[in-house]
DNA sequence: GGCCGGTTTGTAATCGATTACATTTTAGGG
DNA sequence: CCCTAAAATGTAATCGATTACAAACCGGCC
């Protein structure tokens, strides 16, 4: 019994009598051997491993997506490698690193930053790719995204057709493309639905609590306060709430408030949060069903996988001044 | 100028001639050359990879524990493979397979559960080991943890103190250390707090928001409410909240409601959650040290290292029949 | 110059699997 | 019973680094 036959045996037993299979199997279960997987991936040019970069592991967005996407590799027998960036740039490098060096078989990109950077950046690391949540330019590979754009031009023509005339956005982080998108998508709809005067106060965050506290502080201290406020995620729309009711102010009374995402919480707070709800288990499992088709050679390479997105009214939005 | 030569530029400069290595590093800048990682992690038997395993990835509680692992790894070099087990725990012998394959240098059990099932399980890997989260019976490595017990023991004088006398209690999976022990320590402060009838009324869940429903539900059924209820998890908590009060409950009013863990989202709820904060990000931190500890050689094997746990108390708990 | 120690470099074995190729076994047909 | 093709098995090269060991080099001292 050489240790070819053992090899055959555990991955291609069509080739291996079934005698032989016999004692291989035994032997295993009673040596409880298994396969070095440093040996296999060296000599076999696969390491059955996933790079999933993340903005921030601690949003729980993406927890949501990153189960989606588990759940889709562990189907095809994929493990993940958890790139959290812990919204620091700097750390891309590391992880550009580690995708060259063989260590996995393709990467899932789920950031929205435009790639920055000397040397090599995620977008063109030569391996197969998918993006997950934003469409990045450069990035040669599908992307599976819900249309940011339009999802917030419903939120414009919402809040306008609730009365509303004067509007503040809590932004993302400079740069990030979804905020980008979602931007110009509510500017568009307030100007589609006929609102001459399109200022629009912006605050900047970085899609996390402590931005929506930020913006709300913000928001209190202005004499010419707007009645609606967008925010680009349902964390930062939750922690403005939260900061705006405990001032003193009644939501959807004397403030509207819209979010982005669609987490659970926004079911959870009180009241509910009207916000844009992203199919993010579907998202994950979308992105790696691609990055799969990519890495088994039957993948169409760039391209845009459109999923739907929806606006849910909640509680915390009504017309103006009412109650 | 040979492999070795590069191989030890790269490792142990200190060996190779200034004129030697300067010669290297261009080259190595020039062609973008980058290491084999599976190479190196047959040869050198180590991969500088660690297993983390979750019992479920989208509970904020863990994200945060993951957070402060992840920072303490990244500073020693090592990144980190994500087993998830969604919850299930039949999918843990796909991670002792991978861990037995040699793929990682260690393991962080973030589960509580009292391992079971025929052959080999997490806790008997072999391999350097740290718990996080729970004591795990059987394992013998350092585990970093709070005291549920005791934490579980002031809530139960908190809501004694403020003249409940019937109490629910929002249970974990069956078989979850932690919940026993937050459920014994609670019967235990009930009792030291002088109550004589310690009937708790225990619902079953799953840590997650649908089993705070699934709760309250039952609870909102029942002709005997307590008028307080502490809930192993402020997922269960929270959604217990939202469920009684949409049914038109007051919260604490009508009834107070306690949680443990100190997640964000305990603060940005309606009335905000009393609850026993555990140090998350601290807790990921000390137990990923713990187990580069174990992993360098300088550590000192099976020991309980306790963080500190406080009783936070917010809106959601007042005397019985208040307001 | 020859010798000695330390420093630097190179050679080749090694890690543990996969797999191309060669060889042996088996089964079936004439 | 022999021959041939197919099936099964074995041999050894290979993946790309690390590292033990050997060899070469270098400078200083007698």
């Amino acid at each position: 019994m050489s240790t070819a036959t053992v090899s055959r045996t555990l991955a291609n037993p069509q080739f291996v009598s079934i005698n032989a299979r016999t004692r291989v199997l035994r032997a295993v279960s009673e040596t409880g051997y298994t396969p070095n997987v440093a040996a296999r991936t060296l000599r076999a040019r696969r390491s059955m491993m996933i790079l999933v970069v993340v903005p921030n592991l601690a949003n729980p967005y993406f927890s949501e997506v990153l189960r989606g996407i588990d759940n889709e590799l562990a189907e095809a027998g994929y493990d993940m490698i958890i790139g959290n960036l812990d919204n620091l740039d700097e750390r891309e490098a590391r992880y550009v690193k580690l995708a060259m060096a063989g260590q996995v078989d393709g990467v899932l990109n789920l950031t929205g930053r435009v790639p920055k950077g000397d040397g090599r950046t995620m977008v063109d690391l030569g391996l197969p790719m998918a993006g997950v949540c934003a469409i990045v330019p450069g990035q040669k590979s599908p992307h599976v995204v819900v249309d940011d754009r339009n999802a917030s031009e419903s939120v414009a023509e919402h809040l306008v057709g609730l009365g509303h005339r004067s509007f503040g956005y809590v932004s993302g982080p400079k740069g990030n493309i979804n905020d980008i998108e979602r931007f110009a998508g509510f500017k568009d709809g307030l100007r589609a639905a006929g609102i001459a005067n399109d200022d629009v106060i912006r605050w900047r965050g970085a899609f996390n609590l402590a931005a929506g506290v930020d913006a709300a502080r913000d928001f209190l201290a202005r004499p010419d306060r707007p009645t609606a406020v967008y925010a680009a995620s349902d964390e930062m729309a939750i922690a403005f709430m939260k900061t705006v009711l405990t001032a003193g102010l009644r939501v959807p009374g004397d403030i509207s408030i819209v979010g982005f995402d669609g987490i659970e919480y926004a079911e959870l707070v009180n009241p509910t949060l009207t916000t844009v709800r992203q199919p993010r288990h579907e998202l994950g499992r979308a992105g790696a069903r691609a990055l799969l088709e990519e890495i088994g050679g039957s993948g169409s390479g760039q391209r845009i996988i459109e999923l739907p997105a929806t606006l849910v009214v909640g509680g915390s939005t009504a017309p103006p001044n009412s109650g």
